[in-house]
DNA sequence: GAAAATTAAATCGTTTACAAATTAATCGTT
DNA sequence: AACGATTAATTTGTAAACGATTTAATTTTC
């Protein structure tokens, strides 16, 4: 039995959870709309990642993203298979691997900004009401890689 | 190449890698501190859904943490072996497996709250802030989850 | 009251995440 | 130059997530 006086943690008065189950509900979101370009989200944010500079290597995609090479190398492959990017070991250290975009990767960026706006239209945010959460939200990330190592 | 002018869109102005960034570094925060209890973060969401309220559907469940059975039968099938949770058909609608806590499972509420505190220290946030950011995200969620059918 | 529709879980297949271990290349120190 | 330490990426194993399908029970409709 549950009453007031109890200490029992209510899942609706935690922000991790709020945080966690916000992240899916934008998952969800995003799926159809990227299903169309053949990507899920996690490569969409490789993408965004390498639009912005390509041929980087696999950690230097992981700090932009904050996933680490486990993840990245299997995500990377099946990216490379769907023929948005290529794979190359870099001749300076044979131990990197060199990213890069193909055409095909370059020309989804202009299918980027309907997704775009279409998501935050679901958000029901004005854009500075987006920028302000976003704000927030890098400050909290900031503090809790502070707390891990 | 990138200049000022064009319409790269930027990982770091995006709201939705904001909160999928700041969900996984929770995640990270949050792993070594339930690995002493043996569950996982989505493991420990259904105890917390479960000390409000046990003797449970799983689509209860699922609507409490908004998953559905498919995440959540294997789930509760390893929380059931590790012998936090009884999952037991319901004798008057044969559809339904309800779900219960064991004593091992309602002992771990007495863990949370440090749990709860060491969090909070990592977030580097007082209470009111948390419960600021928490209200804005569950306020989002509702948004995303309206335009998600 | 039988057939059709709905509902609840479970199953299947694919894709993240990530700790831990492995492989291979480079660096640093002597 | 040589060898131990470090680094980059990969591999392995486990646990989510979830769309789609399946199975079985209940409800609805005719």
């Amino acid at each position: 039995m549950n009453t007031k006086t109890d200490k029992t943690p209510l899942l609706d008065e935690q922000l991790c959870f709020a945080i966690y189950s916000t992240s899916l509900a934008m998952s969800k979101v995003y799926r159809p709309l990227l299903a169309k370009l053949g990507v899920t989200y996690p490569q969409y944010l490789v993408l965004m990642a390498l639009w912005n500079q390509d041929q980087v290597t696999v950690s230097e995609i992981g700090s932009r993203v904050f996933l680490d090479s486990a993840t990245l190398t299997p995500l990377l492959k099946r990216m490379e298979s769907a023929g948005l990017v290529e794979r190359v070991r870099s001749a300076r250290d044979e131990r990197q691997v060199i990213v890069s975009l193909t055409p095909a990767g370059r020309d989804m960026q202009k299918e980027a900004g309907k997704i775009m706006s279409s998501v935050l239209c679901a958000t029901q945010c004005s854009k500075e009401e987006a920028i302000a959460l976003k704000d927030q939200l890098v400050a909290l990330r900031n503090n809790l890689e502070k707390s891990i190592q």
